[in-house]
DNA sequence: TCTGGGGTCCTAGGACCC
DNA sequence: TCTGGGGTCCTAGGACCC
């Protein structure tokens, strides 16, 4: 299969419609306003030279790229760019397609000439988006999506199980797919630097360190394994959350109970939107930038707004008021229609 | 002059039941 | 005269992804 990635997604849509921006440092995040609290959602090629990253705080990326020119986030633009993209893989000859987010996407096709086809599809997404991608030809799902990162930018490249050690061997795991900044450092702890090491190991053998699931889940990733199967069924979201970081902290009871029922008017229209009932609610609150308290109720289902704002203020109750407030977050849970499965990988998207 | 916002899934521990 | 063992549900927290 194939995994399709369009190239700076977000500042190539914003170059579109600037066509002045061509070639210069492109910043999106935010309002664009970078003395507000925010992080770089993309930046452009020639942003990265100056060390700017996705993630980084807007503050600090202005410091760095301060000839850059700094946009505001416009969902709706990247979100209708994506849209486009997304139909022209779809109609591309047996292609069965996976959305991985707005910029990304399994591609499931039985060809001779996968090369060739991805070819095709670049040409294709250029042709119909003037969008750039980039595109991973694996034998199974990591094994493309992993890559992809070596095709970048506009490139092709393909990786199997004949050619995945010789290429990923060598590379520390932070570099696969599901492995970040903890457990590459828990796996270092256990003598487990690289792909290859990790590969190698037993997946019995880090049971005990992470759990029946997630170790011999790692074990799998280092050696690319995994399902070979491009899912198309239709995303169900299992919730809907909304979270606000502000600009200046919270102090006072008054506005820290105005934020909490905005909040929940914004999540609870979001749910309402689909028709579902509200099964669970969490609600998230940040205190300082490293003390994050959640609380969650499990509530009997309700199609009722008021009833589910009710509980959502109880769980509020529990917020501390002498302490600042830094960021709100509300998260409601729906019932799935047909939640049945059982005896599941990890199933993050794509897995 | 640090660290957004919207998602997903897993794990551990306590409560409770038989 | 002292605490087994299996199971489920719930809550809180952690980790990762784009």
């Amino acid at each position: 299969m194939l995994h399709v990635d369009l190239d700076q997604f977000v500042a190539a849509v914003e170059v579109l419609r600037h066509p002045e921006l061509a070639g210069l440092p492109v910043i999106v995040g935010g309002r664009g306003d970078p003395t507000e609290r925010a992080v770089v959602s993309t930046a452009s090629y020639e942003a990265r030279e100056f060390g700017v990253g996705s993630g980084m705080p807007l503050r600090i990326a202005a410091r760095k790229a301060p000839t850059a020119v700094i946009l505001p986030v416009d969902a709706e633009a990247y979100a209708a760019a994506s849209a486009r993209v997304m139909a022209t893989l779809r109609s591309q000859p047996g292609a069965t397609v996976q959305l991985l987010g707005w910029d990304e996407a399994f591609v499931g096709v039985a060809t001779e000439d996968p090369e060739a086809y991805a070819r095709m599809l670049q040409r294709a997404v250029l042709d119909r988006t003037e969008l750039h991608c980039s595109v991973g030809i694996g034998d199974t799902l990591v094994r493309a999506k992993v890559a992809t990162g070596f095709g970048k930018p506009r490139g092709v490249f393909r990786l199997t199980a004949d050619n995945w050690l010789e290429v990923m061997g060598d590379r520390p795991t932070i570099e696969l797919w599901g492995v970040g900044t903890k457990i590459s450092r828990r796996l270092a702890g256990l003598g487990i630097a690289t792909v290859a090491e990790l590969a190698a190991v037993e997946p019995a053998a880090l049971v005990e360190e992470f759990g029946p699931k997630m170790g011999p889940w790692y074990a799998q990733l280092g050696r690319g394994d995994g399902t070979d199967v491009v899912d198309d069924t239709p995303w169900v979201a299992r919730g809907h959350s909304r979270e606000t970081t502000f600009q200046q902290d919270l102090t006072e009871r008054q506005q820290i109970e105005d934020a909490v029922r905005e909040l929940a008017a914004r999540v609870l229209d979001d749910v309402a939107e689909e028709g579902r009932p509200v099964m669970g609610l969490t609600l998230k609150v940040r205190y300082a930038p490293f003390i994050t308290k959640v609380f969650t109720k499990k509530i009997a289902e309700t199609f009722d707004r008021d009833a589910a704002l009710e509980r959502v203020l109880e769980l509020a109750d529990r917020i501390d008021p002498d302490r600042p407030i830094r960021l709100l977050g509300l998260r409601a849970e729906m019932p799935m229609p047909d939640d049945t499965r059982e005896g599941h990988t990890p199933t993050r998207s794509g897995w």
